[in-house]
Formats: structure tokens, C-alpha cells, sequence
DNA sequence: GTCTATATACCGATAGAC
DNA sequence: GTCTATCGGTATATAGAC
């Protein structure tokens, strides 16, 4: 379903079985370093299953990087709060699965398809209904370069961050990041 | 078509040969996408002199990745006005190319040396020595912040923008990411 | 210094038996 | 539905002739 953490239930089929084993590997390794074998020796089955489910590489790629049921940030709070809020979204721990499929997509990103899916789901999650709230003179080239700095904290969190940060430090950079997101979401001079 | 057009001056000497044509086709098609042999054809020269002069295809990737002598952007002038200068020099039309390489080595961050490069490369081009300026709390911090800030701009300007971009538009840009990215030089309440 | 030839290995995908 | 077997192609890297 999602591309959270992986879920507790086991799979219900053979086709969820190897959705859910080639969603961690991509994720962990990327998509060129994941071969289809190696999703089917991890998954136990066989690598002609992984075609005969999907079709080929790239399409279970694209299917295990749908981020279909991924929540979006909460956007009906106060303005005033926003920026605030849409960094404590990205960089929640319990966003970790979304921020691993975000970097598996930016890496892979250089496939055409790849990166219209990279387009889309940034437009979707963090940028089409921010352009709504915001006034002012250029809302949607703000609403984009929101975007652009919501994609750039999930990736400096990802490669930079080691993995146990403390909450402190956690709010410290919500807070100062959100104040940064929150100049382009007050209108400019 | 794309083959790779050399930079400028002529090389010296065959090494210099194969890293120039293999820097233009890492930039373009990514580390793993591009092959050693893909590198030798369009240089001209027989494969196995790829691997005699580097070593093999990592160390050439690492080698043509360095942005030795890239220059960093000014950070003499008026600390009121660091925001804008420093997205002015990283969207400027002539780092194009060091853009380029920030997204080959972004895609390529999931091979450990790769990402130590992209670690190394963001903290010495944008991150150390802005936060030498920086006063008021957590300076460190917010140089990373910042760093975080222009990486994202770096990557959604390559992925999502088209190439022609009017000037007008460009100088928008640079207002309205640099007051965001001022937000987090100028010292937090 | 440069090339030919090749070793060795992995890849995605398919055909067809059970 | 699942597996065996394999096709046709790619890759990095090496050994050695010229």
C-alpha cells in the first residue's frame, strides 16, 4: 500500500511478498544495485515470478514507489504555523519508510519515467495544496521552492543524519528549518 | 546525439582525455548507466586504458567528481545580504556543470566512497565556512540548514526546471530563496 | 602506450515442463 | 502458480602481444 515502514502482516500473496522485499532493497540499495534475483532469493521464490507479477524491473520499481496512500501534511492549521509544521511532517521518525523512497527516487531519477514519478509526488504531497493557501505575488513559484526545501531537508536528513538524533536536537532543526520555510509562506515585500 | 563534448582547452595527454569525456557522461546519464566502455568509445581509445590509468571505474568516477577547483561562493561581503549571494551562485547559469556533478554524485550516494565525496564536497563548498560567519546560537547547525537549503534548490533546479529559464524569472528565484535562506543566517530569536 | 583477446561474472527476460 | 533451464546481452577487469 503504502511505502511506510514495513507493515506487521504478513503478505497475503506472492505478489505482496515480493512488492514488500523489493520495496526494502530498493530503498536500501537503490534501483540499478537491486537486481530482480536478488529481490527473488530474498523474497524465496523465483526470479521469474518477479517478471511474471510485474512485468519487468522498472515497472515494480514504479509500483513500489507509488507513495498511493502517503499521507500529506496537515494544511488546515493556522497560517502562521506552517513551516513549522510541514518540516515536522518530512522529518517525523515515523516518516522514515517515505524519506527512504523519496532518496530512492532522486537516485534513480535519471530514468525519465523515474523522474516524472519524483515530479508528480513532490507536486502532490508538498506543493499543489500549499499554492492553494498561500497569497500574495507568486504563489505557486513559492509553493515550488517549498518543495525544493522540503526535498532538500529530507535528503540532507538521509545522507548526513546519523540515526539516532535526539528529540532535542530533532525540535531544534524543525524550528529553525520551519522559520526558513516560513519566509515563503508569508507574502513577500 | 549526446555524446559528450570535452570542455574547453584540449587535453594533454590521454588520461586527461578519457576524465574529460568521462566527467560530461557521468553528469549526464549517471555512475551506473555509464560504462567503461561507453567512456573509451567516445574518447576514442580502447577500454582496458580506462582501467590502467584509474584503476577502475569507481576511482575514475571519485576522480572526475572531485570539484577540486570549484569556487565557492563570496562570503566577504555584507552578511545582511549572504542569502542571495549564495543562491545567485549556486543557480548561476555558469555553475551549470557543478550542478550537474552535484546530481551525479546525489544519485550515486547510495556507494559509501560516493556519499563520504557528497559529505565532504557540501561541507567544504557551503557549509564550513559559512558557519565560520555566522553568529548567535547553534551557527553549526544552521550552516548545515543552509547547506540542506542549497542542495534542495541544486537538485529541484535540475530536475524540474525547464533549460530555458528567463532571467527574469531566475532573479525571482534568487529573491525569494535567498530571503529564506538569510532567515537562517540571521541569528533565531 | 596502445591494442587484441579473453576471463569471469551478473544481468533482465523468456519458454515451457510440472 | 511455480519452477528449471537458458537465451542474449552486458559488465569490470586482466594478460599479454605489438
Amino acid at each position: 500500500m503504502t511505502a511506510a515502514e514495513p507493515s506487521a502482516a504478513p503478505p497475503r500473496n506472492t505478489r505482496e511478498l515480493i512488492a514488500r522485499f523489493a520495496r526494502d532493497m530498493f530503498d536500501q540499495r537503490g534501483y540499478s544495485a537491486t537486481s530482480v534475483r536478488a529481490v527473488a532469493a530474498a523474497a524465496g521464490i523465483d526470479p521469474a515470478l518477479v517478471i511474471r507479477y510485474f512485468g519487468s524491473k522498472e515497472e515494480l520499481f514504479l509500483h513500489v514507489t507509488g507513495l498511493a496512500g502517503q499521507p500529506g501534511p496537515d494544511l488546515h492549521g493556522p497560517l502562521a504555523t506552517l513551516g513549522t509544521r510541514l518540516v515536522a511532517h518530512v522529518l517525523a521518525p515515523e516518516r522514515a519508510g517515505m524519506r527512504r523512497t523519496f532518496m530512492a527516487l532522486i537516485r534513480a531519477s535519471d530514468y525519465d519515467r523515474v523522474r516524472a514519478r519524483l515530479q508528480e509526488t513532490t507536486g502532490r504531497l508538498f506543493v499543489d495544496h500549499v499554492s492553494q493557501r498561500l497569497s500574495g505575488p507568486d504563489a505557486e513559484l513559492r509553493a515550488k521552492l517549498i518543495g525544493a526545501q522540503l526535498l532538500g531537508i529530507i535528503q540532507a536528513w538521509t545522507l548526513m543524519v546519523p540515526d539516532h538524533v535526539s528529540e532535542a536536537d530533532l525540535d531544534r532543526a524543525v524550528e529553525l528549518y520551519g522559520r526558513a520555510v516560513q519566509q515563503l509562506i508569508d507574502a513577500p515585500a
